[in-house]
DNA sequence: ATATCATTCAAGAGATTTATTGAATGATAC
DNA sequence: GTATCATTCAATAAATCTCTTGAATGATAT
């Protein structure tokens, strides 16, 4: 850009901001709600660009560009298998830097409070429950558990008992359920609101429903059993 | 901003979006090298603008705009003290998610190579030394140990016997230093890449120089002893 | 080789972001 | 009250990003 007569004392400032371009280039790879949501998309399982464009209603030539930028900057890789190209997540950072950003997001109540307003319909939100309180209450059988992550993820591992209610499903799934019994709902852990959301809209119907402290993660650390699904073939890997 | 007909038969997808438009705001308020450097600054400390302005050489009025822009999204807050405005990360989350961010740009290791080696100058980079080793050493006193954070790091805690060396000085002090001494340079942490830098430019003027593995949290949670300095008033809160 | 399909590249109009300028605000001192 | 200083606001031109279009590539099948 400028500096042109730098005699480099110590650390050149060139360098120094060569990186630091670096690190704004990958945010800004984050800073496009398209984006975010090709990565959301991608926290499910890997998928291909068809796919991935017709999830989020994007043209193709414009996915196809939208994941190059994710790719240029490290955040998804892609492998080609025939015609297509499968693109993933890199690893688990790019899951923790989505989950930070949405834990930092939930944290500017006021502003989300807003947004989730408009989900929970002003109603408060309960505390959530402890890991411990819904092993119990799942041992005693008086509750109900879901599960509100997406199915790919329930299939490779939920909590024993509980139910699979993807968000958009949790609507339909109610209308099954009996209003006098519990729901706890528990999705990837703390930073995710997936549970949030289900909880809000189930007590906006009329249920008592409850988020659990937490996701599988979690629970899978406090050493308590998880359960898979077997598919056809090799749905779970 | 738009819906107005969201006959809303589940999770309407207004929310969700408007979620996701959260979070990509936050990634973008990350998306400028300027920000981040402000942000940077801000982590050695709260911070006026004037200052800040200083720093970064931006203009005031452009340094002030960045600044709600970063409070905006909740990164930052602010507080007035007389007729100043002084900043400050809002919480630990802020760190972490630069840390994050700088995790992955290392690892993409392709590019930021490019750059490292404008540091490094091509000679490769030995492997970070234990804090195990770190600490027998500093025992037997045969090697110089450097702590590369900014200066008011360095007075809140430091390992005892460290010399504070800021990365701007580096090269200063390495004039007064015994090159057949062997430099451990440590920083923040794992993925603070301070002391690479340092390391990287000390190996460059013919020291042997490296890394330490993890940053003083680390040695802080490893129960090892720390040091502070005692400066005139309440310089060390 | 040719055809076909999925993906990528390249270029341009349109929208958004940025830095600058100069004026407005808010807090303190007189 | 007025003056002064630090900061913020508002408006504009320049730079950047985005999406669309249509052509180019790469892999497979015929």
């Amino acid at each position: 850009m400028n500096d042109t007569y730098e005699p480099a004392p110590s650390m050149s400032t060139s360098n120094k901001l060569a990186l630091i371009d670096e690190y704004a280039s990958i945010a800004r790879a984050l800073a496009s709600p398209h984006r975010m949501r090709l990565l959301e998309q991608l926290a499910q399982g890997e998928k291909g660009v068809d796919a991935l464009a017709e999830k989020t209603e994007l043209s193709f030539a414009n996915c196809s560009q939208h994941l190059q930028e994710l790719r240029r900057v490290g955040l998804v890789t892609s492998r080609r298998e025939g015609k297509a190209a499968i693109y993933r997540l890199t690893d688990d950072d790019t899951l923790r830097l989505m989950a930070l950003i949405q834990k930092i997001a939930r944290q500017n109540i006021d502003r989300v409070d807003e947004i989730l307003d408009g989900i929970a319909g002003g109603i408060e939100r309960p505390e959530p429950v402890s890991r411990e309180v819904l092993a119990e209450r799942l041992a005693a059988g008086d509750v109900v558990v879901l599960d509100i992550r997406p199915p790919e993820e329930f299939a490779a591992g939920h909590i024993p008992g509980a139910l699979s209610a993807p968000l958009d499903e949790v609507g339909q799934l109610a209308e099954s359920l009996d209003p006098s019994t519990p729901i706890f709902a528990y999705c990837r852990g703390p930073y995710c609101l997936y549970a949030d959301r289900a909880a809000a809209e189930l007590r906006q119907r009329g249920f008592d429903a409850r988020t659990v402290e937490g996701g599988l993660p979690d629970w899978r650390a406090d050493g308590r059993p998880v359960a898979t699904v077997d598919r056809a073939v090799d749905a779970v890997i």
